[in-house]
DNA sequence: GTTTCGATATCGGTT
DNA sequence: AACCGATGTCGAAAC
């Protein structure tokens, strides 16, 4: 991991760092130090000038990052074009994007640190709890959800957004399953009341409507319980990744 | 703007270093090298050892980044409890996030640099295009949706969500509004519907559904016609601020 | 504290 | 390229 570093660099000496590190497909740059930043796009937005710190990924990503909180003030998930000049004596970097049309300005009014850091790519990456994994899970094991629950199809497309899981219960009946890996809230009700409607009109026949997830919010069950709809408790996370970590395998 | 720095640091300098700079308010520190890095709560992730770069902020929140991406590929937006420690020579942090529980472990197997910089706080950002400014617009001038369409209410609550505006038309219908600042997808449709279905029930009498937005997707619309339902373009931000920046008094 | 909803959402997958 | 849905969504406002 290579690095280089600049700091209180003057204008045209930041603009050829940049120039010279953002030309670089794996380096990460960073600029800190007293700017003003403007954004037009989707949105527009101002600020006044004041302390930020600025980051272009080798992919094209730019963040700007105020004193707090995860997001940054302004970004881009891609930059198109950069374009560095220098008005008045001050570096000013122009960030476009093509698609939407987005641009992002900084003007570094007052530079303190320059750097550059060659990145490897990030190998490796899993992540447990998914959505995606609780289906799995549980279209091996549907009786999970109920005893004697048979699947008949996953991610069923019914022209108004796809149903989770599909199934027949012991007694036969057409059962449609909505999946949310954390506490459902009345928009998880609204879909499967959508699907149930859907599949019923479709099939002719009574239709059974499960929301499952590890919790539900006070609002949707009430709601559930209006549109003779069911919950059941289903945990995202084996119960061992839940754990404090002193008792993770994982954190040992 | 101050700054204190180390360059490849030993475990226990990289230890004093972050005990010393993340008990102050002000300070984002930033550390960058090859670490390992594990996070266990809501879900759970691991990933091979490798290249990152830490960040975290006066106000408790951490990021971890890669070589690419906006979005950091492990987060807490709140630091409850920090603990450092070295295990087998090796420096390492574990944040703790009270609710949800959570942690992220960082193991700092090769830092390359650690970084502290005071920001000071952000004043004067101002973002213009929000669905609340449209909201506000559209609340003034009715007439933009539809000739003749007084407006009843704003935000009212229905049980399933609220309506963004409530109006009256010139025949004396009741009319629905949903609003998107974006091109408005088979969601926002089925927001509508729910509405529209609702108060229709609550009144007893027909009631129209409006959704207003720049766009709307194809599905979208189609299912719009399928129930009933109305579309009208309405721009969220004022034609100006969409301009390219060369043109915009903003970029000047 | 819980719930709800907007977001320049971002991101990935599928059509 | 458009569209759809999940996200460890985050974040703020309303209750």
């Amino acid at each position: 991991m290579l690095l280089a570093q600049l700091q209180r660099p003057g204008a045209s000496e930041l603009i050829s760092f940049l120039t010279e590190q953002l030309g670089q497909r794996e380096a990460l740059v960073q600029v800190a130090g007293e700017f003003e930043v403007l954004y037009s796009g989707r949105a527009a937005s101002t600020a006044d000038a004041g302390d930020f710190l600025l980051m272009i990924k080798g992919d094209g990503s730019l963040q700007l990052h105020s004193h707090r909180g995860v997001k940054p003030v302004n970004w881009q998930p891609q930059t198109d074009a950069l374009d560095l000049s220098v008005e008045d004596g001050v570096a000013v970097l122009l960030s476009e994007r093509r698609s939407p049309p987005e641009f992002v300005r900084v003007a570094f009014l007052e530079p303190v640190l320059a750097q550059s850091l060659r990145m490897q790519e990030l190998t490796g990456f899993v992540l447990i709890g998914s959505e995606a994994e609780m289906q799995q899970s549980l279209a091996r094991n549907p009786e999970v959800i109920e005893e004697g629950l048979t699947l008949l199809d996953r991610e069923v497309p019914t022209g108004v957004g796809g149903i989770d899981l599909y199934a027949r219960d012991a007694q036969g009946r057409l059962v449609v399953v909505e999946l949310k890996r954390g506490k459902a809230t009345q928009e998880a009700v609204h879909q499967l009341s959508r699907y149930v409607e859907t599949v019923s009109a479709q099939v002719g026949e009574q239709v059974r409507g499960i929301l499952a997830a590890p919790a539900v919010s006070r609002p949707a069950l009430l709601q559930l319980e209006r549109l003779g709809l069911e919950f059941r408790e289903v945990s995202a996370l084996p119960d061992s990744a839940s754990d404090a970590p002193e008792q993770l395998p994982l954190f040992g």
